[in-house]
DNA sequence: AATGAATGAGGGTTCATTCAT
DNA sequence: GATGAATGAACCCTCATTCAT
């Protein structure tokens, strides 16, 4: 029995559980199996939260804090809307890429855990969502993008895309080993999005 | 309760299943409320299904298979590229909107239900990576498509905003009650698909 | 696993329920006790009971009835009110005699469980003080009783004594293997109250 | 905090789990509670006391000391027995009126907790049922107190009867903001209990 | 002496599955 | 075949107590 500074035992739980739930999901995973990986007491867990459910949300509210942090740092100042656009992706990718567990927690497992965390899931849709249609918006009015685009449509087709690239390169590949150029996967994202895939004629 | 025909009595069970999985996910739907919406002592059930598990592949092995079968008929005979794609996509489109709980279950549930599944998951996604690379494959083997695109992100582009744009439509919209013109959809996607979202200069 | 009578197996739980609540109390009863008791399997519990506060309200619920039962038959017609009374604190005594443990849980266990129960508790008293009392008035009316006693006070003394009385002879004595004349008991107690303990001058 | 008087804090704790005790039963009152309401760190309890148990019977014991020193002091002189006895009820009714939450602890608390405790009540009950009986005994060998009562049926009489009236009036009414006259209660049990209820004829 | 983080045995409850009827 | 009562392993959480600081 150590005594320890009340943050890194938090923490301690946290890498524990992001480990766990990321790897088995919510269900699957057990108090006795967080306690277990974190090396600590079954009831030290409920010293630092609720219940199981506590833990997951401050997981979950810690990535959606991490991500916010992210997007407001680090602007870019470009006139070229397609460079800030590209700028926001690479963006996601770094993040993704240095925790992917985290993107498996989000994609995943928090995505199919049932209504009990529909609401935060909701809450990185809708600033998913709003940051594409806004920016979307924009570039529409400035005349960079097609006015014959459907906002919403386009929103749902950018994020589907990147949230699955995202998931793909960051879990499924990674874990089987491949190493990635980030650059040229940002360039290939765009370069579709913004030309499609067609030869020209 | 009657004695009655095995497979409607099977079905039965089924169609209670996929609604309360759809809705509720796999976890958090108990055999018990199963029973009571089907209609059907608990003991029943195990008359048709091994067990719970067996329940859920069942159903997701209907889905891949009714998905395989629709992906088998209704060619269409058509020279052009983008022709045969939009086909395709209006297909898987009018396949799910036809069962919204079907996709619910498939893009929500399976993907989060943790490991069990996963090897029944890997095969829908292997089908439609096979589908869409191959054909993009050819594509641009025919000149259709850009020789520089990355063949693996491109796939997974276009099958992450596809089902993302599903699940959208079929589940999100349609509970919201919106009704939504299909060819406007699939004329979106294919839109953006094959030409990009940036005005031409 | 034999299956059964519902009612039987109800019954036979709450049996197991009412000796070791009154044996042990509230808190030092657990579930494993009862199930073992009863010779059931755990979970069976649970499939007649919510919980264990269901169980101990559903005891005390029927102790309930039952006296409420009591009190409705066996009427008895007499212009003494005396006599009345006497009928009444018999009846009392036959009744918790018959069930030490009912006598127990009520007068001990119940009282001493804290907030969760004192709904029942308050209407076993309100039951009790509102037929002492009204009995109690009435006699004063006709002027079998004297007009200077406080009702509340004599209510509450009435019912102490009572309470008292049945605890020790039906709880304690009877456990020590003592054989009690019900009669003389009753006699013993409606005389002192009717013309107290001083001898007459 | 500082260190302080061992005393003292001593009786912060115990007044901290007296008002807890009181007011919620034992097994629904935690340490948490008590080392919270005393201000006190939660180990510090187990530097006064062994264990929860302890702190209860030292709550016991105190009352039973206070109560014991109060029968011995404040004697009264007097040749009739009935001035005594009127004497020693209107002690109790004092004693418990200072100190509800003594009151509800013995009366409620105590007597419901189970078999821990049986011990120290049971030592509550010898004394009261003794002096009672003593007192009886002595009043029946002067003819003052009639010879065809029962001692332990009458013991038990005017116990029973005393603890309703203590609890109902310190406890029930008091907390209900009713203010009462000690004289009055003392007066109308004893003449009940003297000359019971009937009106004489 | 005082603190409060850490502990883990123990208890209540759930729920997939079995099986006598 | 159909039923639903019975089962008990499994799991979450509580809370009295310990002990390093």
């Amino acid at each position: 029995m150590r005594i320890m500074d009340p943050n890194v035992r938090k923490e301690q739980i946290l890498t524990a559980a992001k480990k766990l739930f990321s790897q088995n999901g919510y269900y699957q995973t057990q108090i006795a199996d967080i306690h277990r990986e974190a090396g600590v007491a079954r009831g030290t867990i409920y010293q630092y939260f609720k219940n199981k459910d506590d833990i997951f949300e401050t997981l979950l509210e810690k990535l959606y804090s991490d991500w916010e942090k992210l997007l407001l740092t680090g602007d870019i100042k470009s006139n070229d809307y397609m460079e800030v656009f590209r700028f926001r992706v690479k963006q996601s990718f770094e993040f993704f890429f240095r925790d992917p567990e985290y993107c498996n927690l989000l994609l995943r497992v928090a995505l199919g855990s049932g209504q009990n965390f529909d609401r935060i899931i909701e809450r990185f849709n809708e600033k998913l969502v709003h940051l594409i249609k806004a920016n979307l918006r924009e570039a529409v009015n400035i005349g960079r993008v097609r006015k014959d685009v459907n906002l919403d449509l386009a929103t749902n087709l950018l994020g589907g895309a990147l949230s699955r690239m995202l998931y793909y390169y960051t879990v499924i590949q990674k874990n089987a080993g491949f190493s990635i150029d980030l650059d040229e996967l940002v360039d290939g994202y765009v370069n579709i999005v913004a030309y499609g895939i067609l030869a020209k004629q």
